[in-house]
DNA sequence: TATTTCACCGGAACCGGTTTCGGTGATTGG
DNA sequence: CCAATCACCGAAACCGGTTCCGGTGAAATA
């Protein structure tokens, strides 16, 4: 059914039915009760592809996840809930999330599937996760001049539109908390340090270990993936150092669980031999044993705000970058022991 | 940069330098060739809106996710693994995903999330997940004759195409094991009966107890929500019965470790006290408390059936119906151990 | 009464492609 | 030598909307 159809139908003109939908002014009251009405009657709705066109416009975010994990899952748990609240926000303005993946093969800054959302007409805007320190799919964006905001800042703190966790302060409070339980053998787990948050995170362990007076030891500051199977074993490789931490921060819950798994192939019993904390706050922190001391980060409010910044900067407000870092929030449970 | 622009520049006409570009045969060689060329050189890349208006084809097919877990996720671990590799299945056949949510207040079946998809335009198929046993989205498709794919049967099994798990079986030999290993009480934890599978897994539940001659306790068939908490509090309630089963089966992997933490509680220890298992082998299986023994259910082979199908169909095979039941595995772990 | 204003509506252009149709000039066949 | 075939390309219609422009009749103004 086409506005054709349907202004067939009502003996008037395809323009007359487009205004009298759209409320314009000049068109009688009488007229655009009977066209609404009819076309309530018949569940005429217009044709979104068409009105792209004509508009330029397809009220659509993009986002390419990055390549499916090891594990083979779609998304990490944060994204998940973060894309969440995006999806409802978006919503709110009438804008759509348009979701797509990059290729197995590509990494994950591969710019080749950004090239193809970047095509006038598919989306509006684009949002970019993850960030690397330096990050070509950003370059990419600002030199093509294509709105878009980045979850996570870059090296340079280019003036786009960002959102990003206060990584470095998160870590800091984190490794602040285990000295002030006593510990002066902490280690911590990053991960690939191209990613930029990797790197804030860093900062911040170091920093508080200096604040501390903490001698800091290379070999406790140790890289895994992502997985809980990488955590495992890079903690295994960890728990072999001499002297060995008493206590480690991990910047993933998994990474954590990964880690408590290995402790007690040690014989080591986290929240008791060995005090451990996680990053992310997920549902799993409640029910590992012991439950897991984590690092909330709030991706609800993350994916509220960058909802946002999306309808803002699409209503042409690109007057001044708009950013925004959340900080964190260490939720308490009982696998950080004070040290005896 | 337009298609009428590049002609221009070629001086050329629009209608031939579309058929140079979509090689068609009554276009010289050479004029083929410098058009490809010059496109190439000057990045022209054909508006995705414009073809699919023209074409009344989006190449796109669907998925309305369930509105969001009470834990704010968008999506759950198992449609992530199996959404992921549907992606990539997809991506084969130049098809995209296209991603959008419920309504938080919508019921999970609720139409009007769907009916905006079905205009002609958007999508050419919709992906319809996790089938109640009488399914007004279901209804709805076949009524507006629009090609879908369903994650789940329903009640009726109509004649359209579907993947779903072996629910039944998959049930049915959890119970059967733990009728070997001794357990003659042997609860299950299920979810919300309107979903298909949960009646499905329901009667693999009472199938494998008459089979062995083992009387049904309605006392030890609950339901429960989704979530980790949500499975603490249904186990809380089980564990209160008289007798106590020794061996409860959780239609979850979550639901699982919640009642993991309920025995605990009760001075149960898993894995010694008492039997427990779950579904859907999650990543967080490897390292609970013990490891727990749960069921496999391929999501990713699932995702590129679905794929599959989405291409068959969109290819015009409609002759007849594609169905697929996968089969499930038993991933044996430390969590349900022979009754002394 | 003549002219301007106004409310209201239809015609047509347009978005950027694809595809049908028809028209060249060259080549082949009779 | 004329007609039929052929390779190749341009003009134009079309997809389904939106919006500019102009035109009508009635009402307001001079």
């Amino acid at each position: 059914m086409s506005i054709t159809q349907l202004a067939k139908d009502l003996n008037l003109s395809k323009s007359t039915v487009s205004r009298a939908l759209n409320d314009y002014p000049d068109v009688s009251f009488e007229t655009r009760e009977r066209v609404q009405k009819r076309a309530e009657e018949i569940g005429y709705i217009p044709n979104p592809v068409a009105q792209r066109l004509k508009q330029g416009k397809s009220n659509a975010v993009g986002v390419v996840l990055p390549p499916p994990l090891d594990n083979g899952a779609f998304i990490e748990p944060f994204y998940s809930t973060m894309l969440g609240s995006l999806v409802i926000e978006l919503e709110k303005s009438g804008l759509q999330l348009l979701v797509t993946t990059q290729k197995t093969s590509a990494s994950d800054d591969d710019v080749v599937s950004y090239r193809k959302m970047f095509q006038r007409g598919l989306v509006d805007a684009l949002l970019i996760l993850r960030t690397h320190s330096n990050d070509p799919r950003v370059e990419f964006a600002l030199q093509h001049n294509f709105p878009f905001v980045t979850y996570g800042r870059t090296e340079k703190e280019t003036k786009h539109t960002w959102v990003d966790v206060d990584h470095e302060q998160a870590i800091y409070s984190a490794v602040i908390r285990q000295v002030g339980r006593g510990h002066r053998q902490i280690a911590f787990i990053s991960t690939k340090s191209r990613y930029n948050y990797a790197q804030l995170r860093t900062e911040g362990y170091v920093q508080a270990l200096k604040d501390s007076g903490i001698p800091f030891y290379p070999r406790w500051l140790v890289e895994s993936g992502l997985n809980i199977d990488d955590g495992y074993r890079t903690a295994l490789k960890l728990l072999k150092t001499e002297p060995r931490p008493t206590s480690i921060v991990c910047t993933t819950d998994d990474i954590a669980i990964g880690t408590m798994t290995a402790c007690r192939e040690f014989g080591l019993v986290p929240g008791k031999d060995i005090a451990i904390m996680g990053y992310g706050n997920s549902a799993a922190c409640e029910h590992t044993s012991p439950p897991l001391t984590s690092i909330e980060a709030f991706p609800k409010q993350l994916g509220e705000k960058i909802g946002k910044f999306f309808t803002e900067r699409l209503d042409g407000n690109t007057s001044d970058a708009l950013q925004h870092v959340q900080s964190t929030k260490i939720i308490e449970r009982d696998s950080d022991p004070v040290l005896t």
